[in-house]
DNA sequence: TAGTGGTCTAGACCACCTC
DNA sequence: AGGTGGTCTAGACCACTAA
């Protein structure tokens, strides 16, 4: 019979299975699996064989097996789907996640030294023309008040990435300087404003020619740049901080993760 | 005691806990942890309770426990330390994922009216100048020849991505006209030669100049733009096609969906 | 040595899907 | 009704860390 053919295959490609190894059961039976995706034993849309039977095959528990088909399907690799069974992904490669690391912890952790430079600091008028669509976006009342900054940062004293911070200004607690260049945005606005905890954020990526940046970036005008621009909310989803990254482009890109 | 306190605490935290709802008990347990979190109860460096203890408070198994402890480690708000215990991850707000969703599908689904028209197409050599990285990133060997065409894609007739593709030619089947408008990449490299079946992919995200561009765009040269490039390679990692894809800065951008 | 997370078992019940 | 994945249990042993 046809399944029963099936399951000697199956039964071969598992054997290379070695549950005395320190490599972990599950991690095995993953790349097993993988392997036989990978060679088009199982292609794509079609089922892989039950969670069950694979215990079964396996001599192993099922719980072991759910964490092995968890691996793959954690990385889009196989899709489950209840009450039907788990099947090989049909990817066309139509969609693609780029991840943005903050480069201060990025950069520290490989070693480079990483510096900080306040580049301007004032408190403005909500009034004023230019922080007029901040207040906007942060939601503010004319009369009240907005401590804006600039930080410009270096990796091995080459200018990387300028940021501007917008933050609501209540005379609640003095901010440092030392604070300032030492904290994140989320971080500053508790510091400043205990009733105020980031709780989520939204960001928007852009491309965008520089224009003053491109002075503090030692770049030259008119190059591209990548702008990044966050919005800060607290748990009832009101704003509560405001930030725009500009990286420069011929430095910063973002890569794919997927597999 | 302290510690007694704080048991205290943490029971009437995980009271609100409800077994007999439809809601999985790994899930509850998630989210109270993530809000324990996010009110900082746990600040960031700071060691949650071990698995084991919130078990015997949650009056549950300790495996519904790491499964509820694995949701949040894998959005990275916890770091698990072998031995040690699980960590509050001191890191706020410092990542991002942005989601790059092929136009061509998203818009359809929307309803909107998308256009395709082929700008160019023609065979090279490799040795030609204008190919020459190409040809290195494509692995290619003097003599042998690349199929490169233009794409210019618009939704509800405003131009909005041109793309350069780029494919080793081997004769082995013909290319149609329809063929290149209607199929991806990767499509089209399995229709062209049946041995090459995409298995991967790598992308890289820059912000760009518009030059040449720009014309097809329909946009000033000088304005800004998102280029992604596409390497596709085979089950052996072999690169098989390049892909080029310009997006209008002014229409394109990435937003983040982060929690 | 005691505590922690990492792995694994051998069951169980459920909701869902297909026949 | 029988098969599937989703959840959950109550144990177990291990490697690692810190005191």
């Amino acid at each position: 019979m046809a399944t029963e053919k099936l399951d000697l295959n199956l039964k071969n490609e598992f054997s290379k299975l070695d549950k005395t190894s320190v490599i972990p059961v599950y991690y095995q039976v993953a790349k097993i699996l993988e392997g036989l995706i990978l060679e088009e034993k199982f292609g794509p849309g079609e089922m892989l064989p039950s969670e069950t039977k694979i215990a079964e095959l396996c001599d192993i528990s099922r719980m072991t097996v759910r964490k092995a088909i968890s691996e793959l399907a954690e990385r889009g690799l196989v899709i489950r789907e209840k009450g039907k069974g788990t099947f090989v992904s049909k990817k066309d490669f139509n969609y693609a996640t780029f991840k943005h690391i903050d480069l201060h912890d990025k950069m520290r952790k490989k070693g480079y030294e990483v510096t900080t430079k306040i580049i301007q600091a004032d408190i403005l008028k909500t009034e004023d023309d230019s922080v007029d669509n901040i207040a906007k976006k942060l939601n503010l009342s004319p009369g009240e008040r907005v401590l804006r900054y600039g930080l410009l940062s270096y990796v091995e004293e080459k200018p990387y990435v300028f940021e501007k911070k917008y933050i609501p200004y209540t005379k609640q607690s003095p901010i440092l300087e030392s604070d300032i260049i030492d904290s994140s945005l989320p971080r500053l606005l508790t510091l400043h404003d205990k009733t105020k905890t980031p709780y989520t954020n939204s960001r928007v990526l852009k491309a965008v020619i520089l224009n003053e940046e491109a002075k503090h970036l030692e770049i030259e005008k008119g190059s591209p740049g990548i702008l990044i621009e966050q919005l800060i909310y607290d748990k009832d989803e009101n704003p509560i901080g405001y930030e725009e990254s500009i990286y420069r482009g011929d430095e910063y890109m973002l890569v794919s993760e997927d597999k």
